[in-house]
DNA sequence: TAGATTGTTAATCGATTAACAATC
DNA sequence: TAGATTGTTAATCGATTAACAATC
């Protein structure tokens, strides 16, 4: 077995793929743990040790091919695929999500949107058209889909996750400002940049 | 001089505070540390640990009462109040923040919109008129405003944090994925979905 | 009083950094 | 070869947890 790698480190991983994509796009095309680390604000000993849990993608002396470490970073992370999720919620915060392009962009399309306002169904947004909750279980099998972002109020959001999570889903970015709770084997990820915020006026004087 | 608090600390005070809110919303007075670290999934000792910092907030026997551990978590963290904020970027992302209303019902008030195309200046979202870039330093200095939130194509986003930060802006909320430089004194804060989903995508079997 | 829970100290755990041999 | 940089080990640093006296 592998050994387990921290999870700390996992979460590094998407901020040197989306450091190292920027430099490929500046023409770069080799870097160092030293040049990578100033860029991002962190030491080059600790990029070296993250990388070096998953094996030697660099070279002594000359540092790391950009086009290389991506595409092994890329499949570290599984990302070197599309992967498909499904929405739930249609209100403000859901519509905007559907209008972003930087999920397709990078890799991950919503396939389906749910709403449990009975006015919502069947209304349009973008490509979707809004299905009723009492579809997401047999849709979420059906296409085999592991992964949900959950924009519903936060009063909804654990029996949503509930039921996502008897569906199949396995990973859920939440985007209601509550804490969920689930079994060992799902993963959520919040977001709720009124956190960020709180946390920076402390820091003013 | 107060000893320096772990900014790890600092970060998981929004949490509480957010979690308590919900508590008290859901009319319970007082919590214990347990009762509280369950719902969040980390220890009571933890939590006690965090709070000790700031002085004895509970009692013994007995636990916190909420309102108050509410009041004196929003004192420290400086959100008893209004903050003023400014936005840069009035596209697709730009628009959403401004439509979101979860900013202004927890105490950060959107003032000004900016955006460097000649096409956008004066167009109006919701009650927002956007104005041009030349306008950024004189408004952020007038209002003496210390808060902004970066919503523009990466290639922008260090070149308004420049101008940003010479305007006295001491907190970024950066919405563009890329990092950004910054001097001591300023605070930036990342919201990138796409690098929360790269993250889940690796424990998915 | 008996039971419960805090605030805090000490012990443990884990993550980061420093240093350097290996080697391109 | 000389210079540079990796991968890795050991040392350091910091954060979390366990435990318990204090006390409501």
């Amino acid at each position: 077995m592998t050994p387990t790698i921290p999870d700390i480190v996992i979460g590094r991983l998407p901020v040197y793929l989306r450091a190292l994509t920027r430099l490929s796009q500046e023409g770069v095309d080799v870097t160092s743990s030293h040049e990578l680390g100033q860029r991002l604000g962190i030491s080059s000993a600790q990029i070296r040790k993250d990388l070096s849990h998953f094996g030697g993608f660099g070279k002594q002396g000359t540092g790391y091919q950009i086009s290389y470490l991506i595409d092994q970073l890329r499949q570290v992370l599984k990302v070197n695929r599309e992967w498909d999720v499904v929405l739930v919620g249609a209100g403000d915060l859901g519509s905007a999500l559907l209008h972003y392009r930087g999920f397709a962009e990078r890799g991950f399309k919503i396939t389906h949107v749910f709403d449990a306002a009975p006015e919502k169904i069947g209304k349009q947004i973008v490509q979707f058209s809004v299905q009723p909750m009492d579809e997401l279980q047999e849709t979420v099998q059906q296409h085999n889909i592991k992964m949900a972002m959950i924009a519903v109020p936060a009063e909804a959001a654990q029996r949503v996750t509930d039921l996502l999570i008897a569906s199949g889903v396995k990973a859920i970015l939440n985007y209601a400002p509550i804490n969920l709770n689930v079994p060992d084997g799902v993963n959520v990820q919040y977001i709720d940049p009124v956190l960020h915020m709180q946390r920076m006026t402390y820091y003013i004087p």
